[in-house]
DNA sequence: AGAAAAATTGACGCCTCGTCATTTTCCTCT
DNA sequence: AGAGGAAAATGACGAGGCGTCAATTTTTCT
């Protein structure tokens, strides 16, 4: 599909898209997502108008982008941390502390959906979502977690980590939160009904 | 503060809004809320430009107004469903079904949502959040449950009923919802530490 | 080097934005 | 009832963003 060529090209188009986002990230930042223009992020840029339509078609995607690689950047952790867990326990706490821990680190950054209340998940985001998803029927299938619907539970864990990063957002300390949350699960799960 | 006097200009400014509100459900719904234009909502009306400003400030304002709507609309009987409640699984199984239901009933109106995989809290949507924390409060207080972190446990039903809500949208049953919510939040709250 | 391909540029026409002076509608008071 | 005034509606306007595209510059290929 692509080249990797280290070619002049090739590398100036991988430059420039990050001077976009670099950009988008700050400006997005600084004047919130709703009141940025196309505009106002080229214009953060050394590049013409016209350029910024040869790599995203719209402020939107250019948002999508940013989702897309701070997904990128913590899915590893967690699936990592969830394939080597040997107790639920360990599953859920590792889970929701890494995820706590990461949201903390760039509350500053994402000051965007801070003050509209306003979530946006993107392709790369929905992804990290089926992998958790996987991971549980897979731990299901090893015997770490009896058989309940996986399809529930991912989504009743995205929901509480979710919503429960606003709350550390807004001070809780992310100890408490993922210990709270650990143990809302850890109990929960083993109330449930086989799937 | 308000004069709710029967008066004909009370009456046309409230027809006019609701006239607005209107239009805005229909052309949200058609378009998508992210290019819908203010011009697009007021010509679905019988207005002129200029008087979609008498009603509000932009078209988020609109977005919130309908949100706060339905939350108006689902509020009571989630109030009413809690406070009647007796026992743990009645609160937490009455509230998640009615939500569920009300979420299902307007999954053809809020099909603004569904595209984008977004969601934007309006003050009545947070004021609902606040009121689902009293009502914990409250049964904390009553015995009904025992003495968690109310402002965590309701961040985590919120995060769970929203979360699972988009699975109901997406076809999944109301009862299985409802009982997979109770069931989860029931024995995680057992397991919970004291605050 | 010369030609072809790829990428950049900025001006252009179209559209939306929010405002505001003007006009229309409604209410009040004698 | 009708004059006067307040409230609301109107639509034209300047400012500015949108996405496109023909022209230009840069890079690659032979």
């Amino acid at each position: 599909m692509e080249e990797p060529k280290a070619s002049r090209r090739y590398l100036t188009k991988a430059q420039n898209r990050e001077v976009i986002l670099s950009a988008a990230r700050s400006v997005f930042a600084q004047m919130g997502f709703a009141k940025a223009t196309v505009r106002d992020v080229i214009r953060a840029t050394p590049l013409a108008s016209g350029t910024f339509y040869n790599y995203f078609k719209s402020k939107e995607e250019v948002y999508q982008a940013l989702r897309d690689e701070a997904a990128l950047a913590i899915r590893p952790a967690l699936r990592q941390a969830r394939l080597a867990a040997e107790t639920q326990e360990e599953f859920l706490a590792s889970g929701f502390h890494a995820f706590f821990a990461f949201v903390l680190s760039r509350r500053e950054a994402d000051a965007v959906a801070e003050a509209s209340h306003f979530r946006m998940d993107s392709p790369q985001v929905l992804a990290g979502f089926a992998e958790l998803r996987e991971d549980l029927e897979k731990a299901i299938a090893r015997g770490l977690f009896p058989p309940v619907h996986a399809g529930l539970l991912a989504s009743s864990i995205v929901g509480v980590a979710f919503e429960l990063a606003q709350q550390v957002k807004a001070g809780t300390d992310v100890e408490d939160a993922t210990g709270f949350a650990t143990a809302l699960l850890l109990g929960g799960i083993s109330a449930l009904p086989p799937a």
